[in-house]
RNA sequence: GGCGGGUUCGCAUAGUGGCAAUUGCGGCAGACUGUAAAUCUGCUCCCUCUGGGUUCCUUGGUUCGAGUCCAAGACCCGCCA
């Protein structure tokens, strides 16, 4: 066991910017480049931890704003925080609540202090700004926690650009300056939209401050491709080597490949739970809505070649009978095919920067903005 | 045999004489990237589809105009014999 916050560089890929690491928290440790399925509301979405454990999940996450509205994070305190109270005793990163100062636009006001929000539940009125979300974490018990940011949307002009990264750099310090428990690690998180001189200093002014680790924040807000490549590109350029890179809400498998390439190490995203409760399977092959007519009689399994226990037991027939009856079992079945997916993508991923092969991995995926296809 | 009720686009339903015609389900397609999402959107009579053609059990009638009104018939469902 070493020191919570310990990011060991283990290897390095000769012919990308790809690493293969180890990062320590309280919890035990996390082998990267690593996936983190998402848990917003203290849990995986269909999932036991149990389940979670044998996909191979190595830490999940949870969310500030969300736990803050429901139970409440007295509840979860006297419940002896985030882990006990759900049954995980893995790592957990915590969003800071960041992200739904973006997707709740029109329940939130933003100060120069932080964000007024009306909860999407019953409208009440709280306000999150460094300190509360800082200390909310710190009460979760939480691993990772998230510096408070503000995650601006696409299109954003520069003006606005400039302001939301001027907010998140008055936040980053007192974010720093919050009490944590013992271990806890705390993140900061570039922004600046599109505009790369704005992305480098936000990212400057943050490796100042000092921050365990570094995520790219404000991507994946319904940009082009392009736009988000070059992005996390722009911030990436001003991050430290030795500090573990996290790049917040990405996605889809033929991006991970080419972001591990260019040394991101870790990843979060809701695609392969919320797909596979929408209905659509990801797989070597690319991803297909398992609902669709063409499977009723199809007996193979989702995806044939598959070691998950969906894959092993059941049919695609009957996985698209039990969606379309609503039965429980079927989004189950699917989030554990789809989350077994994704964690063995990234044991292949962590396998090829260790051997020195990830060129020939990617060579193999599709290219940026293809539909996850494996060619082969 | 008598009395009453009913028959609408796969199923179930709405429908004051101006209606290609309501809604739900089902079906089909699409969307989903730090989760207001087991959600949402679109299509679902036919065609040579910014238009045209045929529709509301059947036949006939009234009317400028009928899913809607009238008559007869068919079938279904009740209750009474």
């Amino acid at each position: 066991m070493k020191i919570p916050g310990t990011f060991e560089l283990l290897s390095v890929d000769p012919d990308s910017c790809a690493r293969r690491g180890r990062l320590w928290t309280i919890h035990g440790s996390v082998e990267t480049p690593v996936f983190m399925p998402v848990g917003t509301k203290g849990a995986v979405k269909t999932m036991s931890p149990a389940e979670l454990k044998g996909l191979g999940v190595q830490i999940v996450l949870g969310n500030t704003y969300h736990l803050h509205i429901r139970p409440g994070i007295d509840v979860i305190e006297k419940a002896g925080g985030l882990h006990r109270f759900m049954g995980w005793d893995g790592p957990i990163l915590t969003d800071s609540g960041g992200y739904q100062v973006f997707s709740l636009v029109n329940l939130r006001k933003i100060r120069e202090d932080g964000v007024e929000f009306n909860s999407h539940v019953d409208g009440k009125r709280f306000f999150l700004g460094p300190a509360e979300a800082i200390d909310i974490q710190r009460k979760l018990g939480s691993d990772i926690i998230m510096a408070f940011d503000e995650c601006a949307p696409y299109p954003c002009d520069r003006d606005y650009a400039c302001q939301a990264v001027k907010r998140t750099l008055t936040w980053a310090p007192l974010c720093a300056e919050q009490a944590r428990a013992e271990g806890q690690l705390l993140f900061g998180i570039v922004q600046g939209g599109e505009y790369a001189d704005l992305r480098a200093r936000c990212a400057r002014e943050l490796v100042s401050i000092g921050f365990d680790g570094f995520a790219i924040g404000g991507v994946s807000v319904g940009e082009p491709e392009q736009i988000l490549v070059k992005g996390v590109e722009d911030s990436l350029t001003e991050l430290p080597h030795e500090k573990p890179r996290y790049l917040m809400g990405v996605g889809k498998i033929s991006q991970i490949i080419e972001f591990v390439a260019r040394g991101v190490d870790m990843f979060d995203c809701v695609m392969p739970t919320r797909f596979a409760r929408n209905g659509t399977a990801f797989t070597r092959q690319g991803r297909y809505p398992v609902k669709a007519g063409e499977y009723r009689y199809d007996t193979r399994p989702i995806e044939e070649g598959c070691g998950c226990y969906a894959c092993g037991n059941f049919s695609r027939a009957y996985i698209r009978h039990l969606l379309n009856v609503k039965e429980i079992l079927g989004v189950r079945l699917l989030t554990t095919h789809n989350i077994y997916r994704y964690m063995e993508f990234m044991r292949e991923i962590r396998y090829a920067v260790e051997h020195g092969v990830l060129s020939e991995l990617r060579s193999k995926y599709a290219i940026l903005g293809k539909e996850d296809i494996l060619t082969e």
